[in-house]
DNA sequence: GTGAAAGCGCTAACAG
DNA sequence: CTGTTAGCGCTTTCAC
């Protein structure tokens, strides 16, 4: 049913012509403006569909100044927590209008400082980053004047706007409540020797907080330290904690990747959990609700979290110099199985 | 440091103004050319610094016409296949100079056709799409032009280049190592009412073809239909198998996250995995392999997949009209705890 | 080696 | 209500 259309390359130029209008009358009739009398309207419809037009966005791009696309960067796309934000992220920049690009930064300090610097030159009107490697000196170094979205835990007052956790409070809670449920050696999973790692750093200090609350001793050979927030580092973490010449009865992982590989790691030495070992994690991934035993763990907001980053770019994109606003999303603590919660059908069960 | 760049909208004139240059050795600068004067060359790269100017990629694209971006198309990224597969997409278009933005279909018909109609104009350069819900007919349909690479199941000899995966063999090779262990009831999870879902069907047909080839029983109380391929739909899927008159001994799910949910409803009803029942998914995502007990599955190679998608996408932007190529990616079968394989240590405890 | 000018497809002024 | 025109920032002939 090729009606003569040059693949999909027709212009307004060639709808305008073919439908004996002017370019400004098509571009109304796409652009959806209202004063255009039906039957015009209709002639210009057809020939659209007839030559197949589509806009070419780079050109209504270079003339409005602006993309609808905003680019989203993130460690890794695998990592559960990234996904499951991202994917809300998407559906958020959706109701808005814009497309997602994203970026994988492998939290690679380097390549985050690429996005910063805008790597993507005009082409995105936004970033929301999610720094792993960067922190607040790099920030105040920026120059590129794209739209910036920080990620995570508190970079200080850095000149972007932010949606933050409260890494210390929930870590405190985390570590609360298994202080709580009666457990005296209670281990950390997490910790970074990289001195940039804000969110190690911050998590780790509300686990000592607590610790020091409940009187509690804080053995340095209960803080295992890790390269990344894999489910690998978490059993290998674990592994060593059970080496410790007095082991944990508990155990508080800086995310529930780690958190599921140390469940697993406990498992295959025969150890129960939570009888022998409780074990909390961070990030209420969906994993964690169908694993066995279900994960304790501390639930950001991730819903909020994408919510309130993308209102924060659509604020900017309208007014771009006021100072930056910063917002905490909420977290909760999720009780299951792992921690001595009652051991209840998955969710799932639940549902049916 | 603000040299009275006016944030970074400076633009190709800006620059060669304040270098004392034409705009053409600007961009012969930014461009890598090699005929350009090492002074010049120095002189221009100055002025880029202090402007702190980047390249406008609309308007690049608007004369190249080509954007290096790709769009990747799939139902959602926060099923673990999609995301580890997104991953190696993003990592592979990368070495290409590509960036990947990422469409959400949640599998609907609706989107994925928007999708395949060109929503996002002459934005993308390519576009790689895992249909769930469209057929071989939608795709015949399709007058958009943008180069196009399909992912999963054959669709029959479609117009568009293809990286396929057997999926009756592989489901074949799934139920023949149910049946190798020993097993005689052997049920399947994933099964899907919707006459279009290609992927459903085919895993469908092999597991019935290696049921016939043993000369079992196939049941069809034991072939549980699902609405999604989430670990819910497993749990719901496994809840009522385990409610037949005579309950399956085995169970091939079409995908890792049913397998999950399959596994830990199984748990709640105190069935043991694999004596009492064995477990097969499809995917090979990581939970799987940290799972308890760890899950024996299908491993399609998802490396592959993906530079196979963007090595043909790059081949069309070169030459456009040649006839669609297939490639069928190889799987493999990879045993573990759930169907008896050997309890060994999780993949983390054998690395360290 | 470098410069001048045209034009990619679109929208926004401004006429009519 | 519709047509004409200029120009977004860049690359690309073609001169010099």
């Amino acid at each position: 049913m090729d009606t003569g259309a040059p693949g999909s390359r027709a212009s307004l130029k060639h709808v305008a012509e073919r439908a004996g209008v002017s370019v400004k009358t098509v571009s109304n009739v796409v652009n959806g403006y209202l004063h255009v009398t039906a039957s015009t309207r209709a002639r210009v419809q057809q020939a659209i569909d007839e030559l197949n037009y589509r806009p070419n966005l780079a050109a209504r791009q270079l003339r409005q100044g602006r993309s609808d696309v905003i680019a989203l960067a993130l460690p890794e796309l695998d990592l559960p927590y990234f996904a499951e934000l991202a994917r809300s992220v998407i559906k958020c920049a959706e109701e808005k209008g814009w497309t997602v690009l994203i970026d994988q930064t492998d939290g690679l300090a380097e390549r985050e400082q690429l996005v910063l610097d805008g790597i993507r030159g005009r082409l995105i009107d936004g970033l929301i980053l999610s720094p792993i490697a960067l922190g607040a000196a790099e920030l105040e170094r920026r120059r590129d004047t794209t739209p910036l979205v920080l990620l995570g835990e508190r970079v200080f007052d850095g000149p972007a706007d932010h949606v933050a956790i409260d890494n210390v409070a929930a870590a405190r809670a985390a570590t609360a409540h298994l202080v709580d449920i009666g457990r005296t050696r209670i281990a950390a999973i997490g910790a970074q020797p990289r001195p940039s790692s804000e969110t190690a750093h911050l998590r780790l200090r509300g686990y000592q907080e607590a610790l020091a609350e409940a009187g509690l001793p804080a053995r340095p050979e209960w803080v295992a330290e890790v390269d990344q927030y894999h489910r690998a580092d978490g059993a290998a973490a674990m592994r060593r904690l059970l080496d410790v010449p007095e082991p944990p009865d508990a155990v508080f992982c800086f995310n529930d990747l780690m958190a599921l590989g140390a469940l697993r790691e406990a498992h295959n030495h025969g150890i129960r959990v939570p009888e022998d070992l409780a074990v909390v994690g961070w990030d209420d991934i969906e994993d964690g609700r169908y694993s066995t035993p279900t994960l304790t763990t501390i639930s950001p907001d991730k819903q909020k979290i994408a919510s309130v980053a993308v209102e924060f770019l659509a604020a900017r994109l309208v007014s771009g110099s006021e100072p930056p606003h910063e917002v905490t999303a909420p977290f909760t603590l999720a009780v299951r199985e792992s921690s001595g919660g009652r051991r209840d059908r998955a969710p799932a069960a639940a549902s049916a």
